[in-house]
RNA sequence: GGUCCCUUCGUCUAUCGGUUAGGACACAUGGUUUUCAUCCAUGAAAGAGGGGUUCGAUUCCCCUAGGGACCGCCA
């Protein structure tokens, strides 16, 4: 058998969305699984649709979520006359046909179809007309002739044998009157070309499928083999579209999802591999098959991608987490000050144990990356007299010693919650505010630590 | 409407004829932590319905219901 070759071929139409990016990982991994290779396809014969800013976007989302494909992406547009040249073959061959019918024509019959309520099927009025009979100031689309008789059936690697019946695939337009292809045919010529073996891709592709197999059929090219995943749908339970907000990888990196979370969820929605919920990349590659992936449709679950992103910021080396962050903020909050750079990856270590996403984080070392604490009007209110007492003591105590340490910061509050008969919250929470400008955020010590000696006097002498 | 696909806790899923139907997320309760979070423990929570086949069906078959995809000279 020739080596795996899979594909992903989007269309450059719109941002790739997060269902496309799972059809991409599917691909990956399985051509990675059996040693093969793994194409990208950028479907753009849409002119009038088609930007290179979604091309970007696009391979800039694979990039991010660290899916490479092999070689430079094969442009579509460029291949045209491939295309062109299988459809005049097929037409020297008698698998296809000129087609003189108008639009207004098609039209017409699309209407009247609808009327009757019964489903519209191309006629075939010119599969056996002789062209002498055709009209001459209309220019003939090319039909692809397709098998009226018998059935086909689709050994599909997901879903296993799909029977349809060949008269309800119509003799579909392979080149428009204008002489462009259209999808079928190039999709089909191009993965011939491109020597793919395996193409895995979303169930809503399923009876294209059977227009491309005849084409492969009528070509006497070896057929590659199929998988149809199956769709993610939205909480509402319908087809993720481009149109859905929180769809693209850019909705979620601006949320501080990390690639690793994403694409970790990613793999498990929809396939699974016994109770393994946890995948690194390379145990993904390892243990990745066709045969795990299920037959239904599965819903985006917010709060589960949450969960495994918690899990990755607690688990990947601090390093990485810091190279995360501080391109996340870098991106999308604030730059990381060079002087505040040491700071926050010694903090990382507990500011990473409240966070579930990067912006948690972030919100988190505010009070670190900027000097001056920016308040929230309702928390100051908390800060009373009594309060600013306590503060003001506490910031005595604190000028006296030479050096911060946990020990001497408990000592202090200890005796302040004595002195002003109060408890933990009641000293602490004051101080926290007047420190970070939250009544939220790492423990007070933690806070105070990193903070410094220096740091906590001036934050405070403003309070007081 | 036609064709095709799907159906296990709220969600993602395990089970490849015999299980107290398992795990994860979310949720609830309790514990640890002198706040919050983390962490730990516990709990509630599912085979759409009806027929078969079988000694035995969540698992195999059929029907019904529900959901979805496709039905462009878009990709």
């Amino acid at each position: 058998m020739s080596k795996i070759a899979t594909r992903f071929a989007p269309s450059p139409t719109g941002p790739l969305h997060i269902g496309g990016v799972r059809t991409a990982l599917f691909n990956w991994l399985f051509s990675k699984k059996k040693g093969g290779i793994f194409l990208l396809r950028i479907e753009d014969t849409d002119k009038e649709r088609s930007k290179d800013e979604y091309k970007d976007q696009i391979i800039k989302s694979l990039k991010w979520i660290g899916i490479n494909y092999d070689g430079n992406e094969y442009i579509q547009s460029s291949k045209i006359d491939n295309h062109i040249q299988v459809a005049k073959e097929l037409l020297k061959n008698g698998h296809a046909y000129k087609c003189y019918c108008s639009s207004e024509e098609i039209e017409e019959q699309k209407k009247r179809a609808k009327q009757k309520k019964i489903p519209y099927i191309y006629d075939r009025k010119w599969r056996d007309k002789k062209e002498v009979d055709a009209p001459k100031n209309i220019e003939p689309v090319i039909r692809f002739k397709s098998k009226i008789e018998g059935s086909t059936i689709l050994k599909d690697l997901v879903q296993g044998d799909v029977q349809i019946e060949n008269n309800t695939i119509e003799d579909f337009i392979i080149l428009r009157n204008d002489g462009s292809p259209t999808y079928n045919l190039s999709v089909a010529v191009d993965d011939q070309q491109m020597k793919v073996t395996h193409i895995i891709r979303g169930d809503d592709h399923k009876i294209n499928t059977f227009k491309q197999m005849q084409i492969y059929n009528a070509m006497q090219w070896e057929l590659p083999n199929f998988a149809h995943i199956p769709l993610i749908h939205t909480t509402e339970g319908k087809k993720l579209s481009k149109r859905d907000k929180a769809s693209t990888l850019d909705d979620y990196s601006k949320i501080g999802i990390m690639p690793e979370a994403l694409r970790n969820y990613l793999l498990r929605l929809g396939w699974s591999f016994k109770d393994k919920e946890i995948f690194t990349l390379e145990e993904s590659i390892e243990h990745f098959n066709l045969e795990g992936i299920g037959k239904s449709p599965s819903k985006l679950d917010k709060s589960r991608i949450l969960s495994m992103n918690e899990y990755y910021i607690k688990n990947i080396s601090e390093k990485d987490l810091f190279d995360r962050f501080n391109e996340y903020c870098k991106n999308y909050k604030q730059v990381i000050g060079a002087n505040k750079e040491d700071k926050i990856k010694k903090s990382l270590s507990f500011l990473k144990n409240k966070a579930k996403s990067l912006e948690d984080i972030y919100n988190n070392s505010k009070y670190i990356i900027f000097d001056e604490v920016s308040f929230d009007e309702n928390d100051v209110k908390l800060i009373d007299e009594k309060a600013k007492k306590i503060i003001a003591d506490f910031r005595n105590e604190v000028s006296k010693e030479k050096e911060i340490k946990k020990e001497t910061l408990e000592t202090i509050i200890n005796n302040l919650i004595k002195k002003y008969e109060t408890n933990f919250k009641g000293v602490g929470q004051p101080l926290r505010i007047a420190l970070t400008g939250s009544k939220f955020g790492p423990g007070i010590y933690d806070i105070m630590i990193s903070l410094g000696k220096l740091d906590i006097e001036k934050r405070l002498k403003k309070i007081t």
